[in-house]
RNA sequence: UGGGCUAUCGCCAAGCGGUAAGGCACAGGACUUUGACUCCUGCAUUCGCUGGUUCAAAUCCAGCUAGCCCAG
């Protein structure tokens, strides 16, 4: 029987590497790929956690040694700067808060590596994401949680098409962070101990406003008023680029107890501020909805949505306001919700699907 | 110009003779494959200025300075 063949998408980090690892133990034939997406290469620099940066490409060449796996270098930086780069940018401008993370997944690790990789004869691609993908009853693929709440990315995976699904495969999935730790100890791998990657990695050094003048040619949006709901004037913000629903840090306005910003208002160039309570909301606006579970949003369905990466999850109803726009309503109002950032859609530990809020 | 009131960290604000609370802001760290949130730590040898009383003053007294209010 001829084996499998799957392009492993290298990071340089524990998880890819452990994830080439496993596939390998389970007769695979296993091809190393890493993906230049945004780095110079004419700076390489030592230390960084960055999921797809600096010491990537040398840390992944050598695990691919290690393993004895063949190893190629992709280049996805043209994807990459048009649909992360630019989209980041774009979105900040518009007075909304993009998430690179889940574009870069969707259109240049699945849309482009997937794509490439079937070129070259591959069955599948595989990352080292933890999140699982299952087949249900009813024919159609999903993911699942990961093994462990603590460390689960089906959020940033929403997007993922079935028959891009049915192509990809996420070992890494069926362990907790500590066990891939300890199964790249006991392999040998030199990048055991490194850092979870972090930040966002195509601006190392955090400062994501300085970014995006640097790419507008400082033609960001200029500076502006802060005000309340009904309009009284705080004070001065520096740009709405640098803010985002919920924000509490860097607004420099001492009124006693702490306000959040609540609003971007990007016509008026104003930023709402307002105290906590303010900062809730009962419901949710999406689009560019993606189903997985089920085909497609029939009639109300209870799920438990997440509007964040991190956020842990509450439940509400949801349903098909139009063709491509869903209304969830949630049964406790959500902290900061931030149009740009996507919403998730999960029954138990099954990810039914998503959009992005408006 | 008279009369009254107030001057404590960037902002707000405790203190009322016994050796500077707290909140906000800010900084650093933790957390985190996005932005955030959250959590932890730090943050006035000094109380508008100058003298005085006292063992001891931000706290009492005097003068000065500044701001606010009321009279004209």
């Amino acid at each position: 029987m001829k084996k499998k063949k799957v392009v492993v998408g290298m990071s340089g980090g524990v998880d890819s590497s452990v994830a080439a690892w496993l596939l390998k133990e389970q007769g695979y034939e296993v091809i190393g790929v890493t993906m230049q997406i945004w780095q110079e290469e004419a700076q390489p620099r030592e230390e960084d956690g960055g999921c797809c940066g600096l010491s990537a490409v040398e840390d992944a060449r050598r695990v691919a040694y290690m393993l004895d796996i063949p190893y190629y270098v992709m280049n996805f930086r043209k994807e990459f700067k048009k649909h992360v780069m630019d989209y980041f940018v774009a979105e900040y401008l518009r007075g909304r808060t993009p998430n690179p993370c889940i574009a870069c997944n969707r259109y240049v690790k699945w849309e482009s590596l997937l794509k490439r990789s079937m070129d070259i004869g591959a069955d599948y691609i595989a990352t080292g994401h933890y999140a699982r993908i299952v087949r249900l009853a009813n024919g159609r693929y999903t993911l699942r949680c990961s093994k462990t709440a603590a460390k689960d990315q089906t959020y940033a995976l929403y997007n993922l098409t079935q028959e891009q699904l049915a192509h990809t495969l996420m070992p890494a999935g069926d362990y907790t962070k500590d066990e891939i730790r300890a199964i790249a100890q006991n392999i040998g791998l030199r990048t055991a101990n490194k850092p979870d990657s972090q930040e966002i990695c195509f601006i190392p050094d955090h400062n994501y406003a300085g970014f995006i003048d640097r790419e507008t040619g400082n033609q960001a949006p200029p500076e502006g008023n802060f005000v309340t709901r009904d309009g009284r004037i705080l004070g001065r913000h520096k740009g709405i680029t640098h803010y985002t629903i919920g924000q509490r840090k860097g607004l420099g306005i001492a009124l006693g107890t702490p306000v959040f910003v609540t609003e971007i208002r990007p016509h008026t160039n104003e930023v709402v501020l307002g105290g906590n309570e303010e900062v809730f909301g009962n419901s949710v606006c999406a689009d560019q909805l993606n189903f997985m579970s089920v085909p497609d949003l029939e009639g109300e369905m209870e799920v438990t949505a997440k509007i964040r990466y991190s956020h842990k999850g509450a439940p509400c109803t949801i349903r098909k306001v139009e063709r491509d726009k869903a209304l969830c309503e949630f049964t406790e109002p959500v902290r900061a919700i931030t149009p740009g950032q996507a919403v998730v859609f999960y029954q138990g530990d099954l990810v039914v699907g998503g959009g992005c809020i408006l």
